[in-house]
DNA sequence: GCCAACGTTGGC
DNA sequence: GCCAACGTTGGC
């Protein structure tokens, strides 16, 4: 287990369609815990392999839900490792381009902390004046892993406390 | 089901 | 390196 480096925790925002992959499927877990696997977007590959860390704060958004939502939190146990799934010809995620040596995809573990009583709708973040400028309620923003600033984080905690 | 937005691919 | 075609995401 490579040690954590110390600095502020960060916050992020995860997109997973619930019937693939609920908070309830995070809750229900061994450990209540799972690794993110499937990211095949270089740009959130760059941000789970070098920016996502233990400790960071995680919005566990729904998407494809009716209404899409913000359903709960999570926590980031452990950083950026190479994807398995890349490697499993099995797999969905099946990369034959990448190779051990040289692994294209990472994922991360993320760890259950919290369902909301009250998800909170993208309906709601879009009417939030503090959340003007999140990248979830821009339009087309597609990114499956975005970064949360530390006034949206609280925001959206707030609103569905 | 529609379609806008965006990323990737591949011909040139 | 440009850009048209295509595939995917994801809200509506």
């Amino acid at each position: 287990m490579a040690p954590t480096r110390s600095r502020r925790p960060r916050r992020w925002l995860f997109k997973s369609e619930p019937d693939v992959f609920s908070i309830d499927d995070l809750a229900a877990a061994p450990d209540r815990t799972t690794f993110w696997d499937g990211v095949r977007n270089y740009q959130a590959r760059n941000l789970l392999r070098d920016d996502i860390q233990p400790g960071d704060g995680v919005l566990y958004y729904h998407s494809g839900a009716n209404p899409p939502h913000v359903a709960g939190v999570a926590e980031v146990v452990r950083g950026g490792y190479p994807d398995p799934t890349q490697f499993d010809p099995a797999s969905p995620y099946h990369d034959p381009g990448s190779s051990a040596d040289e692994p294209r995809w990472y994922c991360v573990d993320v760890r259950f902390v919290e369902r909301f009583a009250r998800p909170v709708t993208l309906a709601e973040l879009k009417a939030a004046p503090a959340l003007s400028a999140m990248m979830v309620t821009q339009r087309g923003a597609r990114l499956s892993v975005q970064p949360v600033t530390e006034k949206e984080w609280a925001a959206v905690l707030k609103m569905a406390r």
